[in-house]
DNA sequence: CCATTACGCTACGACTCGTAGCGAAAGCTC
DNA sequence: GAGCTTTCGCTACGAGTCGTAGCGTAATGG
């Protein structure tokens, strides 16, 4: 690094042609999926040429998890009043987002891929995981705030019962959506909650 | 259909052909990954001419699930004396097949291709899913037995519990595995275990 | 012996990849 | 404004892969 200044010199990059790029990007991922997506066609779906396309992303595989992190921005967590309504709430969001043709076909492939390419991986966790298991912290301490879960003693223990707790939120919900290809509509996200509150064992209030 | 025997006329396919041709595809996952593998490099491996991979499948994809299905054989759900020890067996069974590079790269890939091609994913519900699934249901039919979980009244709910176990489960094994790239090891599977009997909200024993 | 099917091999056009080279455009600093 | 720097669009390229067609041969059953 030899300077910390965003535009240093010369002619800056075209904003408006990142957007076109990334746009153009969703609307293939769509339209072709993600094995028949050619980086040729996204240039020109953006009105670029190919050649500044790959100045910018090394390949196919850093350009859709930049296409598919900008769907996650809307991801939010209101307070809804109690922990149930707040897992409710945020499980719905998730799933609309994967109900989006664009997130079904450009996530999980880019997630494949990672698992052969550590840098992919860890960009994945940047800009789309760690915004999610932000929610989950969040949410998490809201209810302790509130009575519904024990405070945590041991600081090492919360951040892995919060990891527990999102593997298995994100996990379920991924797997209802892709594998199951089962809609995640509010009387699933009703059982869900039960379940995560209360257990297999447990009474849940109906 | 004109008749029903499996062979009828002519030379039959070698089925060694077909055993050395899946083998060669999960070798060439665990090398090259799914998406620089190539169906020639696949039938070089094996020993057979392009054309013999073509005519028994019509591409990668359905190469590549039937390859990755075979390592699903070994699923089983010997009784451990107690659901909880009955979840923990079976979450560390398939923690260890997700373990291997070619199921790593492999199944998502498949998965993510599936959420644009209806057959395809039908073939993986047929050879992958629905041998996992079963596990779920006998786990759960023996726990009823034992007095552990209250048995089911309506068979239609029955059958929703079961998808959602199902989905829970596997969806947090796979979300911790790929996404995560945590392990799933004894302390986690404890872990998830009690929150799955108990919730969140529970009082899990130590 | 003959019909039928699978096999190995070669060759093919079509497509995509990622890069190089060029002149023009768009900024900044002086 | 002059001059420097970087990005842009465009064209062209060799390399690699795709999926198929065509051919002669091998292995079955009637």
């Amino acid at each position: 690094m030899h300077s910390r200044s965003p535009a240093r010199l010369g002619r800056p990059r075209s904003t408006a042609a990142a957007t076109a790029i990334l746009a153009a990007t969703r609307e293939a991922l769509v339209e072709v999926g993600w094995s028949k997506l050619t980086l040729g066609d996204v240039a020109t779906r953006a009105g670029v040429a190919k050649t500044t396309l790959y100045r910018r992303w090394s390949g196919k595989n850093e350009l859709v998890v930049d296409a598919v992190a900008e769907l996650f921005d809307e991801l939010e967590l209101p307070d809804r009043g109690s922990l149930a309504a707040d897992i409710e709430g945020v499980v719905l969001q998730f799933a609309a987002i994967l109900d989006r043709p664009e997130a079904r076909s450009g996530l999980m492939a880019v997630v494949a891929e990672s698992t052969r390419d550590d840098a992919l991986r860890e960009r994945i966790r940047e800009s789309i995981v760690e915004r999610q298991k932000r929610l989950v912290v969040q949410g998490r301490s809201r209810a302790q705030k509130r009575g519904e879960l024990p405070a945590e003693t041991d600081p090492g223990e919360a951040a892995r019962t919060a990891d527990l707790i999102f593997d298995v939120v994100a996990g379920a919900v991924v797997h209802r959506t892709l594998v199951s290809a089962e809609p995640v509509d509010a009387e699933w996200v009703r059982s869900f909650a039960g379940l995560l509150l209360y257990g297999l064992a447990g009474d849940a209030p109906v």
